[in-house]
DNA sequence: CGGATGAATTAGACATGTCTAACATCCGGC
DNA sequence: GCCGGATGTTAGACATGTCTAATTCATCCG
């Protein structure tokens, strides 16, 4: 039966490629067979293999790495919408925390129908940011997935407003909410302590120190101070 | 990647037929061949072929028709209990509609992790029965699939409590539900029209006549008179 | 008893998606 | 200018799950 195959090329497998490939190349990562190979957990020839199926169906070009056509775009972003809604929902419904929901819409995004998901989409308010600061692209019309600029570098002194936690690593996630560094909150950024040691910021009256590789996972911008 | 896959042989596939032989089987139909090609929608070859497997998988037995082993059954229990789970999760927290939950649960019940099926179990307060009156099998422990008998064939004259209406019918569980027909009602039986008509019932002051289809989908007990 | 009928299986093909092993290609350094 | 390593592709195999066409098998009826 499969379930879980749609309309076209597109099933569970064509889905997560496309997704992926999204995802590096607006991270501004290189899009290659082996970056691809590395993310998906797949060897080398089975990417290949998937490229050339992708590129027979016009869903990616095949230049330098690889990239999207426009409707591979397209089908990536109604996969990305439907992680990020699946996501604001769980944490939303059930109260998950933000490090266990990634996991779960992961599983789910390839089951989703059109009908739950404008369903989940209405009952949440039709939101434009899942629980780690990432834009939900629309249904229809343009989409923004820009960064903004990461915690590491920003110079002592400025205030950093937090827009957006990568949710790739979860057990740092887990640790950022402990210490309740989340989207929308403004840290006031001190010192990188030197050789590598903790970066300082504080956040209401607290001081956190994060070591580098948290410093890497969290964007944002600079609050241009007004006076 | 195929994400949906879980351990040992459990795919989304072999679920479903092991779900669809135990419904069929709890429902007193004969599980044959033909039967579940019916009902996945598959060509008899295909089922030959899975029956084939399962068989060598210690998952079902086949003498006259199959039946599920002890393995068997306890591997469709997880899968009916994902289900009805699921079903009864998007009712209450979507709220949606008693003939919409079962499509969706479908899609999803073979994507459902673990950790996110506890999830749902406790944020619903353990139910036992689905928006259908479907029991919810346990996570471990005894599971009672019995229908109790049709509304078709009640004598005139008794009080019939509704506890379970099959999901198989979409359209009809609208109607059925428009008319106030849900497990936990008690109708008062009237007369069956002749050659075929409508079955008469009254529920909370109205009378509301149902096809002859309508009386086999709709399951309950006779409430003794106490007097 | 013999043939028609229907149900089930076997045979063979195909699509999807993965793997390992072997080959190709390209690019930097000497 | 050539060699070595990294990167990518081809070749070939396998698992899963499906299909159609052909075959077997049982059963029922005249």
């Amino acid at each position: 039966m499969s379930n879980i195959r749609r309309v076209g090329t597109m099933t569970a497998a064509v889905e997560d490629y496309l997704k992926t490939i999204f995802l590096l190349s607006t991270r501004g990562e290189p899009v290659t067979t082996g970056a691809l190979a590395r993310e998906l957990h797949v060897s080398s020839p089975s990417v290949s293999a998937m490229m050339k199926r992708l590129s027979d169906g016009h869903l990616v070009d095949r230049g330098t790495g690889v990239h999207l056509t426009e409707q591979g775009v397209r089908e990536a972003l109604r996969v990305v919408r439907r992680h990020r809604l699946l996501e604001t929902f769980l944490a939303q419904s059930l109260g998950m925390s933000w490090d266990e929901v990634h996991v779960e819409a992961e599983l789910l995004e390839h089951a989703l129908s059109e009908r739950l998901e404008a369903r989940i989409d209405a009952a949440l308010g039709h939101p434009t940011r899942d629980p780690h600061g990432d834009p939900i692209p629309p249904a229809a019309g343009a989409h923004d997935e820009s960064w903004g600029r990461p915690l590491a570098g920003t110079p002592s002194g400025s205030r950093f407003r937090v827009e957006r936690v990568s949710d790739r690593d979860s057990a740092a996630l887990r640790y950022l909410g402990e210490k309740g560094i989340r989207p929308g909150f403004v840290l006031e950024v001190g010192d990188q302590e030197p050789y590598g040691g903790s970066f300082m910021v504080r956040l209401g009256g607290e001081q956190i120190a994060l070591g580098q590789v948290l410093t890497h996972l969290v964007f944002g911008t600079i609050i241009e101070e007004e006076s």
